[in-house]
DNA sequence: GTGATTGCAAATCGTTTGCACGTTC
DNA sequence: GAACGTGCAAACGATTTGCAATCAC
């Protein structure tokens, strides 16, 4: 999962982005990460690390990655964007615990397979998928005492926060 | 397909909300809607209808028929969220053109048993997913001209916007 | 009557953008 | 030196919220 900085600096080169003291601070601070990350993320630990690097160009050069397919970008619902290094690393999908907030990964051949025949039945020409699955982990699940009102049937008339969403 | 508002509002009332005319304006939208819609979409069609309900009560009141088990949410990436009735309908997964935006849906037993199956493997406690691709529709396929710059190997140095998002 | 619900406008959150100024190729 | 990249602060769009007035039960 050492995701050598040459790989991004020189695809970036070869797509015709500029390499710039901004960008690779951006691009070490993504290497030094073992998974995945969201923008406001990366942008504090850029500045915790004492590296220059603006939210404009956090973003604009996330963005650029994303572009020349360094980075794969996944939509969590609930406007959580998250990013990961595509290199080295097969598509895979997500497990998002609802009470911890963990994201863990899984890849499942067989439902690759089955999406594709069902776009091959419908004539959907897939560009790409996202599959998450919202749930408890293991770990929540022991320590028990948040039991997420999954669909609860109580019936509470004061406004409550959606705390934890399905 | 048609939900008869009583159901609704019997629901409503008996999870303990209130039944307003604003509740039964947005409830009568929505009935009348074949199946998704996005908050804003309705809120102005309930606008162009003279009714009275303001945006936040319109809202406030998809969050209350969510809670109610009435309406499914969808998050599809790219900040674009989507409800639909519950009832009468089972869960299903979506496909979206990235060149029309139209949505269309599928229901895929096995890949639900997968998902069982890859959630016992981990012992995470399944409580919702999100399935949706992303492609091209067999219409926008044969008009051919958009073919969307799936993975593009132009070194395009202009700052172009992200059209069509993978 | 009282607590839920409403509308408004202001606030939020993550992200994008216009612009004038520095840099890279 | 021209096109590209940067920072800033303001703009964004979808959604949420504080608050005082209003309404359903």
């Amino acid at each position: 999962m050492h995701v050598p900085p040459e790989t991004f600096e020189s695809r970036l080169r070869q797509r015709g982005f500029r390499v710039t003291s901004e960008r690779r601070a951006v691009v070490r601070a993504i290497v030094r990460h073992r998974d995945h990350f969201d923008a406001e993320g990366l942008l504090s630990e850029i500045r915790r690390e004492g590296e220059a690097a603006s939210r404009a160009t956090v973003y604009r050069t996330i963005a650029c990655l994303v572009d020349a397919g360094l980075l794969r970008k996944y939509d969590l619902g609930d406007r959580r964007t998250l990013f990961e290094p595509a290199v080295g690393k097969d598509h895979h999908e997500h497990m998002i615990c609802v009470v911890c907030g963990t994201i863990s990964e899984f890849v499942e051949e067989r439902i690759e397979r089955l999406q594709d025949e069902v776009c091959r039945a419908q004539r959907f020409r897939p560009l790409s998928h996202t599959l998450h699955i919202h749930g408890v982990c293991e770990r929540c699940d022991r320590s028990g005492e948040a039991t997420p009102s999954d669909d609860g049937d109580a019936l509470p008339q004061v406004w409550r926060r959606r705390a934890a969403r399905g």
